[in-house]
DNA sequence: TATGAATGAGTGTTCATTCAT
DNA sequence: AATGAATGAACACTCATTCAT
């Protein structure tokens, strides 16, 4: 756990520790990352960042905890848009978002995208999707099912998902291509064929 | 290079120093991984492993290739079955192949996941798809709107690389869940989404 | 560089090191000589070893500046000498110093033979013979032309270069024999010859 | 000991060994070279060099004997030229073949020059200089006495060790530098001051 | 005689963590 | 609360040599 002598930490050599965290956990893996590194880069001891943190894993844990709370913060303002957007424009929104986020915080999701990869324990537990973000999209989906949008007899739990590999695919293509441009029309351009389907309109009332 | 010593070996200790790289490199990642504990665990001395590969990178990316090989042994399968079914029940079958492999050789699976997420160099060249698979379904989309079965003004790569985001993000999910019933039949409901859209049909004609 | 941690070595560990050091670089060339045996030597720890020097390399520059250092402050009584003998003194005065630094300290000259041999790129640099020496025996032959008792026709770096090779050839060949005793008289015996040359006297006005 | 069997090779693989120890030996110290590396260039197999040589010590030491032979070939010819020529003369004959060496044998003289360095036992046998050789000066000197060209009160022994240490600092100098250009001149300017001393004729009858 | 697989000690270096001050 | 020295296990890799075939 997070020692509450970190947290009474003055702010300037919080933060320096903070960036030594990001800048370490953004090129490295988790066990490829190194505490030497760390606190020769944050300019503090050995013995204070045992004093901050039991180990290794605390002080990764607390990093991920921070980044996921900016995330949510971002994340909220989905949420809290005009809610006369179909499903569809509220994944385009998230998506736009993603984007944001990525152009401006690239180190973070550099490091949500090493964590995947780390099979410890301890982390495969926290790349479970947002189950609350989850929750809010199929009730989004069961609106617009209300709205006559979308088609009651589809499951929204599955709709979600496949919107959410989707996008999550073209996101990570993109990041690795560091090219964003031409994203958000590609997403639209999906869209559209799940909203009308692939079967021609003859083929339709079969 | 992986050394003709190598090759040469009784079939015995060559088996005892697969089943040790698999092993290991299905459970840690490859900067991670130990050519101490394959030895130990292969019954080797260290200065054998160094005679039958030129170092760790050499041996990882020899392990790669034999479950590349085994892996294109099954999936020849698919791709060489009976023409007329939709891309759809294509990818139905590849998926039930797929499923297949990673109930019969989880540890190789494990492999290519953790492969995924070390981020050295010359990992990122393997992660890329295999450009011929894609192709080839590319063409069978194509012929799919030649015979009518899929509307024309679809891309045939959007829609391929749409399907190909939805199974993979499925067989991830499944794979880490160690449960993989149910999911051929959420596929073909997914499928089922994609061919006649998400809209209603009194909206299809707006 | 050598660590502050290391300065800061409480006397008695820090002359173990210190003895340890030289133990093994006079006995061994760099590249042969062994961190292993240094510390096991030396009785400290690996880690320790790591945290007073960067690496291998640290530790020997460290070492020959030392010994550089022990020996400045042992030549410098030679420039400080009385100024009216003559270079051939002079050279007699350090041959003088040089066999009392070896008999003193002979691992230390050790050190320096071992190091002309080994070929790394960092060491060649070192065995340049000390320049400013050089330039305090050029001008010493200038004085002594001035004074008359050498011919102004001589170019002093020529001579000065004579000397250098006969004084370090012997002494090298007495170190190895470990026996210094009638050097200086040889030496002596030499720059005779040098003075007054090895023709005949009738031979010297043709 | 060298063994019968490897005197029985054929000529090509003798040969393609003998370079591979040249090559080795002059790029590396002793305790740095490499049997692995020798075999792989030889492309002979580890188990034959043992055949060969019983061990590494061993192959150096022949390939020592070989390079000796050599030189001692070469310098055969310096020894029987014509005899009217001072011993001066002489040492300039030997510099000029041993800059032709040098040049024709570079490698040869690394492998001498590193063979310096290396401080085994067995290796300070071998430098120290050819008893043969020296003996020849001194009969040179002795000699020129006779004929009245060098002065009959010098000793023969010191003044060769003098020409002996002067000549071999040179070489090993303009070695380093690669560059023997002007070097014969200097030795005979080097040799002229020795000749008439270094002291003003006025001085001379003092 | 020739081969090349086997070996285990050796190399320099980095590591996360502890703990006395 | 802060420090930084100490540690020993771990890392990938190389070595000269042996010996069964």
């Amino acid at each position: 756990m997070v020692t509450s002598t970190f947290q009474r930490l003055d702010e300037e050599k919080k933060k320096r520790l903070m960036d030594a965290l990001i800048h370490e956990f953004s090129e490295h893996t988790f066990s490829e990352a190194s505490i030497n590194r760390i606190v020769k880069d944050a300019n503090i001891s050995r013995g204070s960042f045992y004093q901050y943190f039991t180990d290794k894993e605390d002080c990764y844990l607390y990093l991920l905890q921070v980044i996921a709370q900016e995330k949510y913060i971002l994340f909220q303002g989905v949420v809290q848009q005009t809610p006369h957007d179909s499903v569809y424009d509220e994944y385009l929104g998230m998506l736009d978002r993603s984007i944001l986020w990525m152009k401006e915080k690239p180190v973070y999701y550099k490091i949500g995208a090493l964590m995947d990869l780390d099979n410890s324990d301890f982390i495969r537990n926290m790349t479970k999707l947002n189950p609350q973000m989850m929750e809010y999209f199929h009730n989004l989906i069961r609106r617009d099912q209300e709205r006559g949008i979308i088609r009651k007899d589809i499951d929204p739990v599955t709709l979600s998902e496949m919107l959410f590999s989707i996008t999550r695919a073209m996101l990570t293509e993109h990041f690795y291509k560091q090219d964003f441009t031409g994203m958000i029309e590609k997403a639209r351009k999906i869209f559209a064929i799940i909203q009308t389907g692939t079967q021609p309109k003859e083929n339709n009332h079969v």
